[in-house]
DNA sequence: CCTCCGCCGGAAAACCTTTTCCCCAAAAAA
DNA sequence: TTTTTTGGGGAAAAGGTTTTCCGGCGGAGG
């Protein structure tokens, strides 16, 4: 399979590629030893000028660059730090892994990325097993029961939540202020004038269903009457609960998503009902279409690319990089609320008025 | 449930969390040798039944994983594939990453990624760099030169672009048959009767464009003009060359991916302009939303998830895997033109009439 | 002039796993 | 029963880098 190291000097089949150089190599061209060259590389003590430049003449003219495989194995750590994702294929998550991959760039480390499939189950394994490869993980909008993020936890050295914490905070994450946002979207609806509002329900095993539905219970009251549909995270799930959304006579619907608002939008047009004369609409994240698709949606601002990033400091000062940090912190970010066209005060009787509107 | 062995090394540090087991560990535990328990492991030679049962158990109580470095120094393989795009955050190329992630991870590899921000100078180092930590490479949509390009691909063990083949096809890649499907889209139109259509262009270095440019001198003459809007490949590209469309008096306006298509939507919708009664409208690759949206987008369909499969596999039987394989492979992805609603017959005349439209 | 200290560079250990080499015991053949 | 073969298991090397330990040399102080 693998030819051995004496063989590996003489393969001269059709590739042609020499075997990549290693420090020895480089120390018999600069006639030092290996410990200084991997002195002048890291810098870790001083070397003599003259030494230094053979050193660095002997490193470009070989094209050495230092094996990780050997450095992780002595330093006990990868400079690597793993990610995983229900669904890259979604953007938000997409944002979130490109927030936590600039900003490990940054630190020179890499990204390791895995993919669930939406699947809750498949999660503890992939975190498992991205472990191995790297020095902490990053698990985004985790759908696994409280107990197994536990003992999950326990068994990754740095792992870090996007959108979960875990009881008590054991477990640093850092989380969309879902709650906040919601309570705007209750807040602005109701300053509209809405008084019947129905809410599209997310997947019952998420967190941040959790969270919405705190700020739609603290929101709800005589005066602002909140009708629950079960729906789902995706636009085709929107497409389907529309028509049950709009049977319950409320004047606005509140989806889960901006994802699933589009496929709400998309059923109403099909009906024929007007958004937002007949009927207004919110969304949740404010996606990059919210603001192409007409009506431009009325949604809550999430920075999702500052979440990969805040996830990523949260990794980096858990000890992952310099040595032991704090242990179990969660921080918040800020859900703004940006409202656009789809948001309008109810229309007091049903009569369409003419609006032309929308200069 | 820790191991007692590891505790001989005195690195105390606050955390608490014991050292990583390793098969020294596991060997004392079990009471045989290192050998016995790799062998046991890795299945390469037979072990006697209740020894390889001691190991297991050993394993299991230790719950001992093998340190990837170590097997990577040993191997000269990582198990590792990257992938380098120009931005996850964009649909399409977090589609092609999932699809050559699902691909390694079926054949045990992990995969590694890196996000170049659409910067065109730092794909080569991004490459570079991924390759001393992963077995190969896969890079999407390069807007490096040629000349770059045929460098890199002797630097990189095993290089797989997507979208760009190099010169004379040496580097081995998967690519959208965008000639195919851009005369789709020409002959499309022409049915339809359109005679003088605009194309809006995306950037000059990619060669995806060059591919498009092929189509259309192929297709286009005296029956069919075709007029060169410079515009850009995103979707405030799309919005800002919209007008400039317009003003070339064309009957369709094709636009480079269904990304820019979303911008000149929005805009048509701003100027009152009708899709497609006013003018029809194409886009490419067949994004999610492009179902969604009104109109539903005509536009080509391209499976990006199998265009990453199909990257993964051109890796695989490039001789990372096994041994040694086939080198300079293109292969190519069909391209399967879908009629939705934003294309119809040309409105006779090109008054520009009032249009209060969108019921 | 001698001694001590500090600095620079080399030798070697350590990191963890796989694999080769070798030995020993048991089974098969004579 | 003795010799040969086979098969299973242990010892040790290899793989590339970092880091500790140590030796040697030069300068400064006594």
């Amino acid at each position: 399979m693998w030819c051995n190291a004496a063989m590996d000097r003489v393969r001269t089949d059709a590739g042609a590629r020499p075997p990549r150089a290693t420090i020895i190599d480089v120390a018999r061209e600069a006639a030092v030893s290996p410990a200084t060259v991997s002195r002048v590389l890291t810098g870790t003590k001083p070397v003599s000028a003259d030494l230094e430049q053979r050193v660095r003449d002997a490193v470009n003219r070989l094209g050495y660059r230092p094996n990780p495989a050997a450095q992780g194995l002595l330093r006990g750590a990868t400079h690597a730090v793993g990610v995983v994702v229900p669904d890259v294929g979604n953007p938000y998550f997409a944002e979130v892994l490109k927030g936590v991959t600039n900003a490990a760039e940054e630190s020179d480390f890499r990204t390791l990325v895995a993919d669930t499939g939406e699947k809750g189950g498949a999660e503890h394994d992939a975190a498992l097993e991205l472990s191995r490869w790297a020095d902490g993980v990053v698990l985004c909008s985790p759908r696994m029961p409280q107990r197994e993020l536990a003992k999950l936890a326990q068994a990754v050295p740095h792992l870090v939540c996007v959108n979960r914490v875990g009881r008590g905070g054991q477990v640093p994450a850092v989380v969309v202020d879902f709650e906040a946002g919601m309570a705007g979207i209750c807040r602005h609806l109701r300053e509209l004038g809405h008084r019947r509002v129905a809410y599209l329900r997310g997947p019952a095993r998420a967190w941040s269903e959790r969270a919405r539905q705190r700020a739609l219970r603290a929101a709800s009251g005589p005066d602002f009457e909140v009708f629950q549909v079960p729906c789902g995270s995706s636009s085709v799930d929107g497409h389907r609960a529309a028509d049950a959304a709009l049977a319950t006579g409320a004047t606005a619907v509140m989806a889960f998503s901006d994802y699933v608002a589009l496929g709400v939008l998309a059923r109403f047009d099909e009906l024929g009902v007007s958004v937002p004369r007949d009927v207004s609409l919110t969304g949740f994240d404010d996606i990059a279409l919210s603001e192409l698709l007409r009506p431009r949606l009325t949604t809550v601002r999430v920075s999702k690319q500052d979440l990969g990033r805040r996830a990523w400091e949260l990794f980096a000062s858990s000890g992952a990089i310099d040595g032991a940090g704090e242990t179990g912190r969660v921080v918040t970010a800020s859900a703004e609320l940006i409202t656009r066209d789809s948001t309008a005060p109810p229309a007091g009787a049903i009569t369409p008025l003419p609006k032309t509107a929308k200069a």
